[in-house]
DNA sequence: TAGCCATTCTAAATCGCTTGAAATTCAGTG
DNA sequence: CACTGAATTTCAAGCGATTTAGAATGGCTA
């Protein structure tokens, strides 16, 4: 006999007052007598009633969850815990506030665009959190004209129409480069990520910008498309080239890892010959040979701020513009001051 | 002015037929006339409908989407590719069926229980997939008595009373330490990863057994506690021992990289002077220096399978108990022979 | 005692779709 | 020509909450 869960209707009766007392009561509405109040939520808890969440979806016109969508070939999901953190800090939020969290995976543009679509149409969130900005996004397209909120957890574009939530990564770049910069080096090599991202490019554009600030040469830059095979590729390549540098700046930790191996494997002493700076402070950078230098920022509180800014966002509060969230460089033994 | 989403009676008003007519049209089902289904199809293309999601899981009793908990304290959650991977795969199933996919994160049991319970009472999922599974998990309890269909992914743990899809990891580790073995070493060691899971416990036993079986005497253990950082404080620590082990294997590859940085610093050679197998293929384990011998697991096509299996099973089909899936042994430069 | 108000509650409509029962249509039959 | 039955289509009752307008109650005031 398969016990169906009760309903609004069971405590209702339970208490012996109407179902509008019930959810008035439960919903923390004033104007119900304290007694009454009192036998409603002993009947609730007898039965153990939790209103269920469709019913609830449907008249109020909420869906009470928000929803991510992730663009990302297949090989590029697993390769940095971004993610992984990014929900963590995410849910942490969400979870507090009976906001249920959901994901989308796809693979391309094309299915991209219908996803959001879908999942605004069936009315399954109530706003959006948008990552790996593009270089001419338009996902705030349809997404402003579907009037549900959204926000970009990430790296501030300049004048794109959604408020942002993340760390100012040319800084953060230009940080790196700097210390780089500072022990002496002269031909500093970076090797990026995939091209078309708000993130490859700041990264990149910082990288260049702290060069030509410092009057140095622009120096050498592959692709490493943010994998550790493409990382070991562009090292390799610019380890090759005639004027060697002397240091690079990396995209993220995977590659610069990859490139610390693949140093190694040229017989190229790091730092002494190469100074290595990567991005991201995943845990293993601590623990490479040598621990790796880098640059991190706390992904799981950019999730737990942006989800805290995209829930004003859904209550109709006002929420700043871009909430800009500390980095740090952290110092180890990949970096030194090159040799003479 | 806000338009508003058209709605079920929109369509049929325009199509001159009744909202049923309409639902059935649209769900497919037999019994109606090709040319009135006709201009129900083609009243919906130009008004754009989509069905709400809300609506239909209320008229339905079908939330349309499938839950994932997740219980990891916030340091381990990014500390491999596992969820990301998993996530994608299931994702490229799951979008395919118009179902959703909810996340939630939680940091300790307690939550964790009343996450299942309130994903369950609040009718937001129709079924769950289950991962990390513990030694005595009591999740099956629960789940059997919502009535909810519900899924083990991972390693099948004997007389679990869920189906499970996954990987038999403990042939899989019993294959990485047989190469050892076969490679002539004697003393063989183990980090192992956070106890309590089946998966560590998996590991642990089938290096233990495969030790016994081959006669040899039962190497020093150490608990990386999946960390990069509990990796090198384990490996040290072996290293440290009076009789020195030959090889490790480690229960995964962050600690195993972290491993070879950690031999790397003592001056230990690998593979000359120790060999080291991880477990997990993660993409950065090919690119180490050197290279590091895996085991892997296509944990997307793990998504994929038990997404489908669990569609099955939320259709109410039958499943088998158990789906094992291959895994790999990556033969790469961190193992040898040992040294005389 | 009648009139007023504030406080509590409830009836009933609503959200947008699904679905079983009933109504309608119409060709085929006897 | 009435009757049967298959094929279509519609009616209307849910699904389980929320919410608004208005009813009931009771204490006070004039």
């Amino acid at each position: 006999m398969p016990h169906t869960r009760p309903t609004i209707a069971d405590v209702a009766r339970r208490a012996g007052v109407s179902t509008a007392t019930v959810s008035l009561t439960m919903n923390g509405r004033y104007g119900v007598n304290p007694a009454t109040a009192e036998r409603v939520r002993s009947a609730v808890a007898e039965l153990g009633w939790v209103p269920s969440a469709r019913a609830r979806a449907l008249s109020r016109a909420r869906a009470q969850a928000v929803g991510i969508i992730i663009r990302r070939p297949a090989e590029l999901i697993g390769v940095d815990p971004f993610f992984s953190n990014l929900i963590a800090g995410v849910e942490s939020v969400l979870s507090r506030s009976e906001h249920a969290l959901l994901v989308r995976v796809v693979g391309d543009r094309e299915q991209e665009v219908l996803a959001y679509k879908a999942m605004t149409a069936e009315g399954r969130v109530d706003g959006f959190l948008i990552t790996d900005l593009e270089m001419r996004d338009r996902r705030h397209e349809y997404l402003l004209d579907a009037g549900l909120p959204a926000l970009v957890v990430g790296v501030p574009a300049a004048r794109y129409p959604l408020p942002v939530v993340g760390t100012d990564e040319r800084a953060a770049a230009r940080t790196a480069v700097q210390h780089l910069i500072e022990l002496g080096h002269q031909r500093i090599g970076h090797v990026s990520g995939v091209a078309g991202y708000i993130h490859t490019r700041a990264r990149q554009t910082a990288w260049r910008d702290a060069l030509r600030a410092a009057g140095l040469p622009r120096g050498p830059v592959a692709s490493g498309e943010f994998t550790a095979a493409g990382g070991a590729r562009a090292t390799r390549e610019l380890l090759a080239a005639p004027a060697r540098p002397t240091a690079i700046f990396y995209a993220n930790d995977l590659m610069a890892l990859a490139g610390l191996s693949t140093a190694a494997e040229l017989g190229v002493a790091v730092p002494q010959q190469l100074s290595v700076v990567g991005f991201d402070d995943v845990e293993l950078a601590a623990h490479a040979a040598p621990p790796l230098t880098t640059i991190g920022r706390d992904t799981q509180e950019w999730g737990r701020q942006c989800a805290t800014a995209l829930l004003a966002l859904i209550e109709g509060a006002e929420i700043p513009r871009r909430t800009i969230l500390p980095f740090h460089l952290a110092l180890r033994q990949s970096t030194a001051p090159p040799q003479r």
